[in-house]
DNA sequence: CGCCAATACTTGACATCTAAAGCTTCAGGC
DNA sequence: GCCTGAAGCTTTAGATGTCAAGTATTGGCG
């Protein structure tokens, strides 16, 4: 007879299961997060959502509007804002109306932006190298897989 | 000839493979964390990290303490000062010295914060089962074993 | 005892984040 | 042309998050 500090629902193997995957996924990302965080401070001093959205701009040289940003990084777009506006300051970044839907905004990499990302990211791949070390390319691909067939929203192409 | 934005450093194809996934890894799990936040917030009015320290405590009947609950959550110490306030001002959650240590505050769960915590437990164990569905249990299997060749903090115990 | 580094927590300044409301503009239907 | 709903973005209020500095306490160690 174990004593229980209050009644819970009789949790089945299987659930039981997939609470530790989730309890894994969500610990293994923040811990690899606050890796990067910290080096990305230390280093360069700049951030996770700075660099991110540094990152998607620089696979899109045409520029990227504040939605495809926000959806992106799967982040609200009052966010996105934030982050742009700040990014903008330092004059890394740039907003251009569009001609065509004057609703929309397009952000784009200022010259002296691009040069900062590729310093930034050049260090930025040994790190995720060294992080992901510990996975050969068998392990990589197979984890690659498992985690698009979870993927609730799987409609955002990108690589 | 394809065109470039700017010069990027060559990359490797054993790199690239990690960023992806580094890319899906962070990207699955946000978008679980939108699904899951948008569901508590809809239906118990509360939030990700409310529900993730009561869920600590529940584990926990005796207690834990500030510290232990950063290191669990993987948050700033200084994140969790506030989280619990609120918890203490809704009357879910108190604080109680330790009588060995006067540095040490123990937080624990109170009988309304139990009982709302396992009416939460209950639903949120349905959600995951949903949104974890996709995979069964030999991929549910392998996947928490990859993620635990990561782990660059694996040693903070905890299931 | 008296010093002192380490520990546990809170506080303060600030960046991020969300949800919801507001603004402007667009696209269709009429 | 004129509605009307939808889309793109910003703004607001408030929660969450970091980091660094500050406070209190503890546990050694001379």
């Amino acid at each position: 007879m174990k004593s229980r500090a209050f009644a819970t629902t009789p949790t089945s193997p299987r659930t039981k299961q997939q609470l530790r995957l989730w309890l894994r996924l969500l610990r293994t990302t923040r811990g690899i997060e606050v890796e990067l965080r910290g080096r990305l401070r230390l280093q360069f001093n700049t951030t996770m959502p700075r660099f991110d959205v540094m990152a998607a701009l620089a696979r899109k040289p045409a520029g990227l509007t504040m939605t495809a940003l926000s959806r992106t990084l799967i982040v609200s777009n009052g966010n996105i804002t934030g982050i742009v506006d700040r990014l903008v300051a330092d004059g890394l970044v740039v907003r251009l109306s569009s001609a065509q839907d004057r609703r929309t905004t397009f952000v784009r990499l200022t010259r002296q932006g691009e040069r900062q990302f590729a310093d930034m990211a050049a260090v930025h791949e040994r790190w995720i190298g060294e992080l992901f070390g510990p996975l050969d390319a068998r392990a990589a691909a197979e984890m690659t897989h498992l985690l698009d067939r979870l993927a609730p929203q799987a409609h955002l192409s990108e690589t």
